[in-house]
DNA sequence: ATCTGGTGCAACCGGTTGGTTGCACCATGT
DNA sequence: ACATGGTGCAACCAACCGGTTGCACCAGAT
């Protein structure tokens, strides 16, 4: 149960939300922005959307900080790499297997 | 509404379950296998991992096909590509934002 | 015909999740 | 000083999820 691990399912547990992703997708346009201003165009109420930030910023796709009373919140798409990785992995080795077999299967012909 | 978006958050909310990750590892190696002979290597019974299979199925990830009196299931990593084609979008854009910023300042310097 | 091992189906359970509402708390502009 | 608009906190709810158990079913081997 690496910490990796952990943070791995976080992510991908974020982005299974279509509000999630929508949430991303316009932190990708707008580089920042308050829940209130987000919950707006969103057809769920504002604490709705601060969960769903909250839950982000556990992935560590986002980062919030304070402008004057307002919070404002950002996209750090650093995380999404990971992911990105891990299926990467797993399709290599996939690969890899079709190659043996293609192998083994050239081999025996 | 897309179909395309509900295959995409199946696809994400299957990979957020670190067994049904483990699964999927284990059939990167190994091509194919019954319920039943990943249940043993996995500390949870058998019912729970035809449940993984099935949303690993649903998501895409996974076929079944009868062989005699088992059934045997085999990774099918198509989806994979939807979902980082997809990160990589936000990916993209989250770029061409921060480029566009870049120009904006080097302008304006 | 019957024992056996792999599947399928269904009920049930506790915990999480996406969502709501209500209200208290601050920072700011007048 | 005070009204205001954005946040934060907490309780509550229905639905879903990961997991279990029990049992019926079906294909093969004896």
């Amino acid at each position: 149960m690496n910490m990796n691990d952990r943070r791995l399912g976080a992510v991908f547990s974020a982005l299974a939300d279509p509000t999630r992703r929508r949430l991303l997708g316009r932190l990708a346009e707008q580089q920042s922005a308050t829940a209130t201003e987000l919950a707006a165009a969103e057809p769920v109420s504002r604490q709705a959307i601060v969960k769903h930030l909250q839950s982000l910023d556990e992935a560590g796709l986002v980062a919030s900080s304070r402008a004057g009373r307002e919070v404002r919140y950002a996209l750090t798409p650093a995380p999404l790499e990971d992911a990105a990785g891990w299926m990467e992995t797993v399709g290599a080795e996939w690969d890899r297997r079709l190659a043996r077999l293609r192998g083994k299967l050239e081999a025996g012909k």
